[in-house]
DNA sequence: ATTATAGTTCGTTGTTAGACGAACGACGAA
DNA sequence: TTCGTCGTTCGTCTAACAACGAACTATAAT
């Protein structure tokens, strides 16, 4: 019989994976340009990069590279309209982000 | 006659202070052992350095470095009771936190 | 006075983040 | 085909971050 032991006793850590996916939620989210296209997003379905590009006082690349931080937290997609790439919320993980947080704040 | 100008079009930065000040508050939430520090105080009225070098697996220095963190951005404040120290949630932001990620879920 | 407790600060190390311009790749238009 | 647009990746630089142990500070206990 195995008994696979995953309790917090066992490795001694009582971080739970709900706390850790906030916590990455969050790492994404502490960014000002970071947290401008979220809000942006958040009240319209889309945005361009180039249109960003034009808005923000950072330099495209730069913006690529937070997009990019986006992309991999999963609290956006891009999608390829070329030339153009398309970005929008990822709504599945918004939505959890969501919880989490609501959970967090007793809301 | 002085005209201040404040606006955007003059400085060209679309980022307002509140995505500035909820991009601070996400930085401060975006390590999970400062994530469990603030789960842990919003669900009880505090707790002691001390207590939490014992359930954490980081080192006592290290978790002052993530107090001092939570101190720094204003979500937690602590309170000297010789020889012990005793942490507490900063209501005051806490409640600014709510509600500016209340604004942005749209909750 | 010394010792013990509690927690912070310091110094170090290695990693990551955020800024930029240049180079690049993926298209569509001419 | 070349050229232009669009956005990403790369390389570089500097700063910030997160980990640790040791030294330090501030107390209370002995």
């Amino acid at each position: 019989m195995f008994v696979i032991l995953r309790t917090n006793t066992m490795f001694k850590t009582p971080i739970t994976g709900k706390q850790k996916k906030m916590a990455r939620y969050a790492k994404a989210m502490g960014h000002p340009v970071r947290m401008y296209v979220l809000e942006l997003l958040s009240k319209q379905s889309c945005c361009y990069s180039g249109d960003l590009t034009e808005e923000l006082p950072i330099a495209k690349s730069t913006l690529s590279q937070h997009l990019k931080e986006l992309k991999e937290a999963g609290l956006i997609q891009g999608e390829i309209e070329a030339p153009k790439i398309r970005y929008c919320l990822n709504r599945e993980n918004w939505k959890e982000a969501q919880i989490l947080f609501e959970a967090i704040f007793d809301m």
